[in-house]
DNA sequence: TATTGTTATACTCTATAACTATA
DNA sequence: TATAGTTATAGAGTATAACAATA
């Protein structure tokens, strides 16, 4: 082993080796989802529709951790490729209810079968201790920081 | 508890939850690095700088996993804040070498001290096993799996 | 006034690909 | 021809902020 240097090197944080797995992993999800023709972000918007629908952009954006602008964008993009639809609110003239077209419906599940796939690919030979074990640690951390995408609006 | 759906929600795969975290952990040390002017892909490239120098921005971008595009555009960024030096490769009138300058030298370290700040911030009170189990967990992981390009921090 | 949503703008990150200057 | 580096272009992701319509 080297030297300890006085500087800390790239890989002697636990969040560099987080991130560095991390990005493989979502990588290749990207790859995966972009056979069907959307993003990772587009994937989540559209899966969160799925357990509820329909839904506020807003509400959508504090669910997803983003401003409004930003969902504003994204749902844009779903409704140009049909798999989302937006409507007028009929309870609030300001607002919009988003939901999954019969297509953006058909395509969750197979969106849901490729994350599952993706994940079988990289964990799927892990030891299921192991496994238990690192997704128990990951949602007792979130837990434990009460993290929370809220960007400041 | 809800009853299972027959498609996977978000949160069922590690995928999601490693994103998650990685994700919080780099912006907290993205809003860190940038208080001194930098962003984090500056700071691996300064930092490899540090162990490598002078080095040719082909040759970075081997290391950090990033086109030599990307690295050009990312070098020149950092030569204009006078952080890093290009000079002509007396050896090969094609090639660049990159070097620190005094004042990129000089807050190498002061950034590798917000990424042990980031990580202690984040990981400190872990129980000591628990980091190593995890740190153990993700170097083997890259190990086995021979994930090559390198992650922004 | 406060809130909802849109839009304009901006910047990072990153890729692909065309191009220039050597080798 | 092959390689090093630059540059042009593009698009995702995301933020801030200004704005219009409505509450």
């Amino acid at each position: 082993m080297a030297v300890q240097s006085s500087v800390s090197g790239l890989d002697s944080h636990l969040g560099y080796w987080l991130r560095y797995v991390s990005n493989h992993v979502s990588q290749a999800f990207a790859r995966k989802v972009e056979a069907r023709g959307v993003t990772v972000a587009e994937w989540v918007l559209m899966r969160h529709l799925l357990d509820e629908e329909p839904l506020a952009p807003s509400r959508l954006a504090e669910h997803m951790g983003m401003t409004r602008g930003a969902v504003s964008k994204l749902a844009n993009r779903l409704v140009a490729k049909s798999l989302v639809v937006a409507a007028a609110n009929p309870a609030d003239g300001r607002g919009q209810i988003l939901s999954l077209t019969p297509a953006g419906r058909a395509l969750v599940p197979e969106l849901a079968a490729l994350a599952d796939a993706n994940d079988a690919e990289f964990f799927g030979d892990l030891d299921p201790d192991a496994y238990a074990t690192l997704l128990d640690f990951l949602t007792q951390f979130v837990e434990r920081r009460g993290l929370k995408s809220e960007p400041v609006d």
